[in-house]
DNA sequence: TAATGTGAAGACATTCACAGCG
DNA sequence: CGCTGTGAATGTCTTCACATTA
């Protein structure tokens, strides 16, 4: 079934080559770069430079022929596009080894995402601080929302309470999680989610090295 | 350039899902399922049966028409396919939040992937135990490779430092390297190399919390 | 001139639909 | 009969090649 309106549609695999570019155009920026070409980001990101105009132009025409792009006004775009143009309100959830590690990285924080607040089960570990936040209660979890205004949660439980504590982050109105725990969480339509699977990633390597051997009987 | 054998070149998203199917099957097989239709598989991954059937026949015919597939027989054949019906060794390069919380998380082990050594270069660090290892200095890893026979690397050290130790790593004779460093990491062909950026993974979140109201606009 | 933006072509991946089998 | 395995059809994504523009 076609579209009524004739927009194309993008790709899926846009979105993720968006925050790459934004990777490499923060490193120029930071190297004092003024423009840069399609073909020199395709250089760095070994992809094309038709694919790169491609998939800028989804979005606007952002280029000076015989120029290339402006550095800055560039990052201004994909930010907006990526909805990195303001702050995001993140609270995380669990602060056990993976949760502390979270809550300390900064790499959050320069990308426009702040953590407002970290929740966990344990009495053990309800009023500690961690990462200058007073670890709070999940009973609080729903007030903190309102109070705080939260957007998105990050998911750093055991597998054994990452649904029960999924059902009670959506019941509680958020719209936008990313979960740590190896499991596949069941969320209603609306629910934004997104997975990072530790082990898989491993997996992946494995498969790299063990079918290298394979390359010709096997093209992968 | 065709290839001169005919057989079909597998699609390159194939691998990630084998992973999810492997989830999949090791909870049916703890619930003690016996046998598991394409069907049933890909409902719990949102996929159609087509596809798993397909996906699975790139490696072989392991499925009984009438009946599904074996689970125990699948996990099997799946684990052969992504190279972890052995144990891989594995070091982990960098004990600070999140290597110490990579260095704790039980899924690698689960999967196949043993911790063989921990490293640091912060003399503050060298010697202190970490998940049951002694962390040892950087100075030290070479000898390891060969010592313990290391297959991959974990890669939790800071932006700063990340390219220098990805260099030191290959020097070694290590070939597939996860990277949670921040940045494009540049390795020679032949060294594979997976990359798990946390801060993009809350930028897709983003994404898609700011698209949604463009739906119908403009589809994802 | 040196680069973008873009329709058209090509490559790739998914779904369909049904033959064949247990 | 139910389910797999698979060629054919469809759909999606990437690359090509060039008109266009500052």
């Amino acid at each position: 079934v076609p579209d009524p309106r004739d927009l194309p549609s993008i790709p899926k695999t846009v979105s993720q080559r968006l925050s790459q570019y934004l990777r490499v155009l923060q490193d120029l920026q930071r190297a004092g770069e003024e423009t840069v070409s399609s073909r020199s980001l395709a250089a760095r990101l070994e992809l094309t430079a038709a694919q790169v105009r491609k998939d800028l132009t989804y979005f606007g025409q952002f280029g000076l022929p015989g120029v290339g792009y402006r550095v800055v006004g560039l990052i201004g775009e994909v930010r907006r596009i990526l909805g990195t143009d303001r702050t995001w309100s993140v609270a995380l959830i669990g602060a056990g080894n993976l949760g502390s590690a979270l809550a300390r990285y900064q790499g959050f924080a320069e990308q426009g995402f702040a953590v407002r607040a970290i929740f966990d089960c344990s009495v053990a570990l309800v009023g500690r601080d961690l990462a200058g936040h007073s670890i709070r209660h999940m009973d609080e979890f729903e007030a903190t929302v309102t109070d705080e205004g939260l957007d998105f949660v990050v998911l750093a439980v055991p597998i054994e309470v990452a649904q029960d504590v999924c059902d009670l982050v959506v019941g509680a109105g958020i719209r936008g999680i990313l979960n740590f725990a190896p499991l596949r969480l069941q969320v209603p339509t609306g629910v934004h989610l997104i997975a990072v699977d530790l082990a898989i990633q491993l997996e992946q390597l494995s498969f790299l090295a063990s079918s290298e051997g394979l390359d010709g009987e096997r093209r992968i």
